[in-house]
DNA sequence: CAGAAAACAGAATAAAATTCTATTATTAAG
DNA sequence: CTTAATAATAGAATTTTATTCTGTTTTCTG
């Protein structure tokens, strides 16, 4: 990986549908080598995938939430969890065997719905983390 | 919106780069229709963009921490937090002014070295969860 | 320095994006 | 129910892009 990779890198994290001519003329290569890099950077699974992204608000999407997991040792939730509707991710954190969450729905009934069915019969505490407004939030990465 | 639409956004949501061809054969319109529903999507602001997505592991970011921030209500952090290289989200939470962001870096003590130079002095207080797998990582939204 | 491997440019062609026009629904008003 | 207006669509034409191929240049390695 060269700063010509970071840059094809950098321009399709800004821009996932940018044509592999507009990157070949912004690197300033011929857009046969530039596919071929796109194509080697895809094979090497430094990039691992592209997704629109959504304006929840349109979607009637309102609520984020984290909701902190607690579990016994012996239970299965993971593959529950990850099936959940509106479950973005899915994370195993240090302490307490402990699941972090990130989930949208609807509104608050909504979700206090979904975790009093779905979560709270498989945990032995939770602990809900209401997002009131997002500053930042993207999968951009620097480097 | 309707049903097509919701196709056009389910499959950019997969394939942010899939052509206007291909998403033209699936749902069975003729491309230039397709195109038009597309642009529609954007300039409604139903889509917001399209991001690629790396491997962290691959640029060496293996760290992932959320970190839950109080801060007094008179300081201005928020635009401290989301020019930190590595920060992916920067979110205002319910209760006690604060914040939460989802920060990635190279290990532990590149984590620790950024709280402590750039967070500690902002804050009141900060608690770190540390991931240690993550599941599931989409911003995919079904509806 | 020589040879091999990789990266590159540019041409050719296949495919896609984009625009345009005409036709076919859909809707709303009378 | 009919008609006019509006929106959605298909399909053709044209521009642009993706993709493959060939030959050259560059870079690396011994």
């Amino acid at each position: 990986m060269d700063l010509i990779d970071k840059k094809i890198l950098y321009l399709l994290q800004s821009n996932a549908r940018m044509s592999n001519a507009n990157i070949a003329r912004e690197i300033k290569l011929a857009p046969s080598v530039t596919l071929s890099r796109v194509r080697k950077l895809e094979e090497q699974g430094i990039i691992t995938g592209y997704e629109a992204k959504l304006n929840h608000h349109e979607l009637g999407l309102d609520m984020l939430a984290f909701v902190l997991i607690q579990v016994t040792g012996d239970k299965d939730i993971e593959s529950l969890l990850i099936a959940i509707p509106g479950v973005q991710e899915v994370h195993n954190v240090a302490g307490d065997d402990c699941y972090l969450i990130k989930i949208r729905t609807r509104n608050t009934e909504s979700l206090s719905k979904l975790l009093k069915e779905k979560v709270r019969g498989e945990s032995i505490s939770t602990k809900t983390i209401i997002v009131l407004t997002t500053l930042k939030e993207t999968s951009k990465l620097t480097f």
